[in-house]
RNA sequence: GCCGACGUAGCUCAGUUGGCUAGAGCGCCUGCCUGUGGAGCAGGAGGUCCCUGGUUCGAGCCCAGGCGUCGGUACCA
């Protein structure tokens, strides 16, 4: 190729916070999904996919003065001028769904898993396509349906591999929120944007801390990096109040229940919110899951979005450190709400709804680092090496058979001798190397290699590579009538969940 | 989005006050070894020093802008 042409040439390159991902992870992915799918089938609930693209003003994006659909979301408008939107969660596609078919059986309940898309600043672990794992009910307004989230979410993770003490799922109630939000105003009045901004501060506790948000609410926080992030401004009565509700000690859900009660006893929605929530306490009590799994957490807040009532959040209880040697922790991976406004957007008709949704990717990552999936990217453990290329018929039979044993075997098809098809077998992940030649022809046999077992061995072995190949200490020999159970036994050796 | 640090081989990095042909370790490939991956020895391939422009006799090094990565912050359905 000539100077100009190379010049021509296209260069490859992704899309900023996108990725490839390759057979080890998305095998582990797959797995980690059919866990998934079996707890919420467990429980009733069916499948439903919906297009990755949708209308932006059904995604609920919309700035109809800018004329064109908020940051935070790609879209691009279609030969008709409309606007097309990327998805950014499942909700808003169940929510649109739902309007369309006003027959569905009600409760209707469904999961979906599938990619969405977000314009955000990439991270470790953060991307602009990533998986989510949702599960709803929609129309009923039974605190049972809450209560059986956390269920659900409990359930899932334990069935991924989480124990019980490395996860809790923390419950709390905007309508208390909202309660206590209106004690706040009461004391002095304030810009209804506030109360959003007041949310955002109680929001970062996790960063932050209780001294963190008491700044934030009042003159405002320099971070450890120098920046200044200005405060709200609140009174310091204000202050004092949203201080005393974050302080809840979080002894019992009940105990919780009772406190926040006398906080927000002056309110409406505030008692409103604590009924809902010694709902659920009961329905999760009835249902045998204790608070050393779901506690009741009055800091938790879950984003500004949509949620009118009860909100949830699964999060990993253990730290992790990463590859720099920092201690860090993996927080929420699991997160829902109560949204009754969101189908009645569509529809005019009040349709109250509720559901969980799962981060996949983050969970895997901390899955990963917990060591509870297996990285192995391959799909096939034996490789029937060809040594004599005159035995080929031999070779494709031995594959052939063991596949019909349900053992899945890939036939060696490159062109290289045998010493490469061992690496290739061992850099591939393999598990078990068949060999046959003239030899075990003759004796009707087949030399079988574990090839894990030899990684673990060649460690211990000097320099003697004559030796070595004699001994061949990870190989052994079987009759060949005999292939399928004893490329079985070295299989179980390694056999993983 | 904003602030900061960083960007040299597949990976981890070295590279003097700006100075001949840009290095190391690991990995990769080949051979010793025509029936054996991992050991040893010998050899080899691999670079737009992130990009573009500027300063200079001369730039991996200095300057400006851009892109990317990482960290913090804002936003987060």
């Amino acid at each position: 190729m000539g100077k100009a042409a190379k010049q021509n040439r296209t260069v490859a390159r992704r899309l900023k916070g996108f990725r490839d991902i390759t057979a080890a992870d998305l095998l582990a992915r797959d797995r980690m999904i059919t866990r998934i799918r079996e707890v919420y089938e467990r429980y009733g609930f069916t499948p439903l996919e919906t297009p990755a693209l949708e209308y932006a003003d059904v995604l609920g994006k919309f700035l109809p003065d800018a004329d064109r659909p908020d940051a935070g979301i790609f879209s691009f408008r279609d030969e008709d001028d409309e606007w097309i939107a990327l998805r950014y969660d499942l909700t808003a596609p169940l929510s649109r769904y739902v309007a369309m078919n006003p027959n569905l059986p009600r409760p209707f309940r469904r999961y979906q898993v599938g990619p969405v898309y977000r314009v955000e600043k990439p991270g470790p672990d953060r991307f602009r396509e990533f998986y989510q794992s949702d599960f709803d009910s929609v129309g009923t307004n039974s605190m049972l349906a809450d209560a059986e989230c956390c269920m659900v979410m409990c359930d899932t993770l334990s069935a991924l591999g989480i124990a019980a003490g490395e996860y809790i799922i923390r419950v709390n109630d905007r309508k208390v929120l909202n309660g206590v939000l209106e004690k706040v105003a009461a004391a002095k009045t304030m810009p209804e944007a506030t109360s959003l901004n007041i949310l955002r501060s109680i929001d970062k506790l996790d960063r932050v801390g209780l001294v963190g948000v008491r700044e934030l609410l009042g003159p405002g926080r320099r971070d450890e990096s120098g920046d200044f992030t200005r405060g709200l401004g609140l009174e310091p009565d204000q202050i004092d109040l949203l201080m005393a509700y974050l302080d809840i000690s979080t002894a019992s859900r009940r105990g919780v229940c009772d406190e926040l009660e006398t906080i927000v006893r002056d309110s409406e929605v505030g008692r409103e919110g604590v009924g809902e929530l010694r709902e659920i306490d009961q329905a999760l009590t009835d249902a045998g899951y204790g608070e050393d799994r779901v506690i009741i957490d009055p800091t938790v807040v879950r984003g500004l979005a949509y949620y009118t009532g009860p909100v949830f959040e699964g999060v990993l209880t253990f730290d992790i450190v990463d590859d720099k040697g920092i201690t860090r922790q993996f927080g929420s991976v699991f997160g829902g709400g109560r949204y009754d406004d969101l189908v009645e957007r569509f529809t005019g008709q009040k349709m109250p709804a509720t559901g969980a949704s799962i981060g996949v990717d983050r969970l895997l990552a901390a899955l990963r680092t917990l060591g509870k999936i297996d990285t192995q990217g391959t799909t096939a453990p034996v490789l029937v090496t060809r040594l004599d290329k005159s035995l080929n018929a031999q070779y494709q039979q031995m594959a052939a058979e063991l596949r019909d044993a349900g053992i899945n075997a890939e036939l060696y098809v490159g062109n290289q001798g045998i010493g490469k098809q061992f690496k290739y077998a061992s850099d591939s992940g393999k598990t078990v190397a068949l060999v046959m030649g003239s030899d075990e022809m003759e004796k009707g046999e087949v030399s079988i290699k574990d090839l894990r077992l030899g990684d673990e061995l060649s460690k211990e072995v000097g320099n003697d590579r004559r030796k070595w190949l004699e001994e061949q200490p990870a190989q052994f020999t079987a009759k060949r009538a005999d292939l399928v159970k004893a490329v079985n036994d070295v299989l179980a050796r390694y056999a993983t969940t």
